[in-house]
DNA sequence: ACCGCCGGGTGCC
DNA sequence: ACCGCCGGGTGCC
């Protein structure tokens, strides 16, 4: 799945060229430019006082050079280490002298490899690569100059013949007679779709039963996915790349050999798609493999002959102090699903304690957690935990087994999330996704490293050996990777075949596109609006301030939308563009309002320090959005003259402010019902549809999905006065609220609501509302793949009928526009993987043109 | 001999 | 380290 929103700050960001601001890509020093770095050479040096250490090497070992300034003898000390990270011996100190202001200033990356690195005792020579941007060429050869050295040019055909440079660390092979072609997109494109393609056959076909206490029965997928999951806990093979010589174990990425046979990863990625049961088939697992393929013992509930329910205690344990709770981390909107499912699917016989470690009530006693059989957990519990050091709860407990849902969360390898999911104790790991790689490898680091598999835990290995491999092209890089991801992932799509038979027979699924024509009077209201934005607009443009005006840009274009499905969405017209002298209040206001603007205008704001959503919004003077922690991060590390990452304008910590409000925001902020109701040609073309349907099928039930809960609202008069049970599910329900809605709406009872009003984004992946089947969807979200999850929310296991998806398009309007737009990003997104970022000037073109398109300029 | 040469002591950063 | 380097002992043929 792809993200497709065009108006995303980090393409601002790339657009604006300011990705070599260390500020801004690197706040933790971490993030390595990996894209486009590019081999200088490579220099023969020596590793010297292998004697005082313990870390050996083998012949062609890859090694880590790292910086020791704090060494008392010689400020520019460079350590070796291994792949184990035992030290080996240091680097020669002329040569560390030149080394280390190159490695201190990260002008360049250096790694190494021993050809002959076993059987050394006081030095061996190792084999430098020297790697950096184009742009830092010179300065690394004179820094190197400077103290007499030179590089040696990369060797012949380094780009994709010769293996040793960036793969694996040896022997060096004879460069190969032809010359290397670099795949194209397509290709390489369909190199990774076949990632996943073998994963249906070999040994994952086996089928296993769920244990007793599994109250549902499995399809056959399930069984496979169970058996699978079965045999990743308890088998004892060697992890990939692992080979066993004769009395040690072998890495053949790394060379790096140890007498101690690697732990296998007793888990992996579950990356079936949506809809096929990832979450039955975890239940299945936990209550089936506790130990050595035994079931989970629970107690048994029994009635007696006085019908009072006793609960039969059992010998808990197998074994005496072995870890008994799994852990589930999932994002919020799931949480209540994950609920749902326990309770559904544990057969009613047996009694399982599962603790919801969530809200300000949680255990703080870890022997609490421990003892449970389950623990529910979200992302964010997770990391603000482990953000109030040594005292998370959740990081003392030793777990039976961690398992991550919607795992890609964890994708970003700088987030909190992230560090506290990695830091879990735990044997069993396993991680659930329905999108295991987005469109890059480097988003799989993530995963691997949380499975703890060696070596790629740490991210040099993982560069090294996988990722720059891949995105360099070089020989046997996919190859490797691919058996990397078989090894340890099952995925089956919703075409995938079981038995020669499709593995879900999922309905039919049609959208159609119903074209609404606006009134003389809407038309009216909403030329003049566009007149007036187009004239902003094109202010903006000759001015050149398009970027400085991004939030009113797309004020004016969601404005637009609004007007055409309801004028009364519309209400807040304060079009005050331009007003600079304005009291402290008054731009704290307009600040707010703007905040307010870009978060509800559904473009899919993502937070251009981060990259990841926006999570606690703050908004600088310069009218740019950022997450806080962030935002505060680049002006302590920049200070006292911090600026900004998007515009460079001047950064005040007192100028900051931060988003106020706890409820659901929508921005078509419905001066509520002072205004008296009228309908609207999209709520009339609705109607006509809803009233239609019913007459010929009256049973059947269907979805009402707008982006803005106003208009929902709005909606909700002529249902009424035509009689409709219908039920509603927003993003500012409660929990408890939602879950009603839901189960309501699911109800097939006479006399449940036939009609659920939807917000676009409401509930999450989780959200099962198979009842309906029909979806009508009022308005165009930005991001058509936000269009697709919403749709599948019905069109999942479980549906039994076609679903029809209509969506209302007003003609001649901004929303025209925008389906033209959501087409060619799709086409996009489909043919796009892994290839060059688009240059700067690029991406600013096509944005532009797109704000052009949009409003017809 | 303010040299050469010898041979013992010694050894990362 | 079966090296280099250091510094003390030594000194025609």
């Amino acid at each position: 799945e792809r993200n497709y929103s065009w108006f995303s700050s980090s393409d601002f960001y790339s657009s604006l060229g300011l990705e070599d601001f260390p500020s801004v890509g690197d706040i933790s020093g971490t993030d390595e430019d990996t894209e486009s770095a590019i081999l200088y050479g490579t220099l023969r040096g020596s590793v010297v006082g292998l004697r005082y250490y313990t870390g050996i090497v083998n012949n062609n070992e890859m090694v880590a050079l790292q910086r020791e300034p704090s060494n008392p003898y010689d400020k520019n000390a460079v350590r070796v280490n291994n792949v184990n990270g035992d030290q080996v011996g240091h680097i020669k100190k002329e040569l560390a002298a030149a080394l280390a202001g190159i490695m201190d200033s990260k002008l360049a990356v250096v790694e190494g490899v021993v050809p002959y690195g076993a059987k050394n005792v006081f030095t061996m020579p190792v084999q430098m690569s020297f790697w950096g941007r184009e742009e830092n060429r010179e300065a690394v050869l004179d820094q190197l100059k400077k103290h007499g050295f030179k590089l040696a040019p990369p060797p012949k055909g380094n780009r994709f013949g010769s293996k040793w440079i960036s793969g694996r660390a040896g022997p060096s092979y004879s460069a190969p007679v032809h010359a290397a072609v670099q795949l194209t997109t397509e290709q390489l494109k369909s190199e990774f779709d076949k990632l996943f393609e073998d994963l249906k056959e070999d040994d994952k076909t086996c089928e296993m039963e769920g244990a007793e206490t599994v109250g549902t029965l499995l399809l056959p997928h399930q069984k496979q996915a169970l058996a699978w999951m079965v045999s990743r806990e308890n088998s004892n093979d060697l992890p990939p790349f692992w080979e066993e010589r004769s009395n040690f174990y072998y890495n053949i990425l790394t060379n790096f050999a140890e007498e101690k046979r690697p732990e296998n990863v007793r888990g992996g990625i579950l990356a079936d798609d949506m809809g096929l049961g990832k979450t039955l088939t975890t239940i299945a697992l936990i209550l089936t493999n506790f130990q050595d393929g035994k079931p989970l013992p629970v107690e048994r509930i029994t009635n007696d002959k006085f019908c009072t329910t006793s609960i039969q205690s059992v010998e808990k344990k197998y074994s005496d102090d072995g870890p008994r709770a799994t852990l589930i981390v999932c994002p919020l909107s799931v949480l209540s699903s994950w609920i749902d499912q326990f309770e559904q699917h544990i057969h009613q016989d047996f009694h399982v304690n599962i603790y919801v470690y969530y809200g300000s009530d949680r255990s703080k006693d870890p022997s609490v957690l421990s003892e449970q059989d389950i623990v529910l957990t979200t992302y964010n519990i997770l990391a603000t935990d482990y953000g109030m050091r040594g005292d998370s709860p959740l990081h003392r407990v030793k777990w039976l087994r961690i398992v991550l849902d919607e795992g890609h969360t964890i994708r970003n390898p700088n987030a909190q999330q992230t560090k506290a999911a990695l830091n879990l104790e735990g044997h069993r790991r396993w991680v659930l996704t329905g999108t295991p790689i987005q469109n890059s490898v480097k988003d799989l680091w993530s995963l691997i490293s949380f499975l703890k598999l060696k070596p790629f835990t740490d991210r040099e290995w993982w560069h090294r050996t996988i990722q720059r491999p891949v995105t360099m092209g070089t020989a046997g890089g996919l190859g490797r990777l691919q058996s990397l991801v078989r090894s340890i992932t099952l995925r089956r799509t919703k075409t995938s075949k079981v038995k020669g038979k499709p593995v879900l027979e999922l309905p039919e699924r049609k959208v159609l596109i119903q074209h609404v024509t606006l009134t003389e009077e809407e038309r009216q209201v909403y030329q003049s609006m566009k007149k007036e934005g187009k004239a902003a607009i094109s202010r903006f443009f000759s001015e050149g301030t398009v970027l400085a005006h991004y939030a009113d840009i797309l004020g004016v274009l969601l404005r637009l939308r609004q007007l055409c499905c309801h004028p009364h969405l519309c209400v807040n017209t304060s079009s005050s563009f331009s007003a600079d002298n304005k009291t402290p209040e008054e731009l704290h206001e307009t600040l707010v309002n703007k905040m307010k603007l870009v978060l509800s205008s559904g473009s899919d704001e993502e937070c251009a320090v981060c990259l990841e959503s926006l999570t606690v919004p703050v908004i600088t003077r310069c009218v740019h959005v950022f997450c806080k922690p962030c935002i505060f991060e680049v002006i302590r590390s920049e200070q006292p003259n911090a600026k900004c990452p998007l515009c460079r304008n001047e950064l005040r910590v007192e100028h900051l402010v931060e988003c106020p409000l706890e409820e659901e925001i929508d921005s078509s902020n419905g001066k509520k019902s002072d205004q008296e109701w009228m309908s609207s040609s999209k709520i009339n073309a609705l109607m006509h549809a809803l009233i239609e349907l019913r007459r010929d099928s009256p049973n059947a039930k269907c979805l009402v999905v707008s982006q803005f809960t106003t208009f929902l609202s709005l909606i909700e008069n002529p249902l009424k006065e035509s009689g409709f049970a219908f039920t509603r599910l927003d993003g500012s329900m409660a929990q408890k609220k939602r879950v009603e809605a839901i189960q309501c709406f699911q109800s097939s009872q006479a006399g449940s609501p036939t009609v659920m009003l939807l917000s676009l984004k409401a509930g999450g992946v989780g959200l099962n509302l198979t009842a309906a089947s029909r979806v009508f969807l009022m308005d165009p979200a930005w991001n058509p793949a936000a269009e697709d999850q919403c749709f599948d929310r019905c069109h999942r296991l479980g549906q039994k009928h076609d679903v029809v998806i209509t969506k209302f398009i007003v003609k001649d309007s901004v929303e025209e526009n925008m389906m033209k737009i959501q087409n060619k990003k799709r086409e996009l997104a489909a043919g796009a993987f892994a290839t060059k970022k688009p240059s700067a000037s690029e991406v600013k073109q096509t944005k532009i043109n797109e704000i052009k398109a949009l409003i017809d300029l």
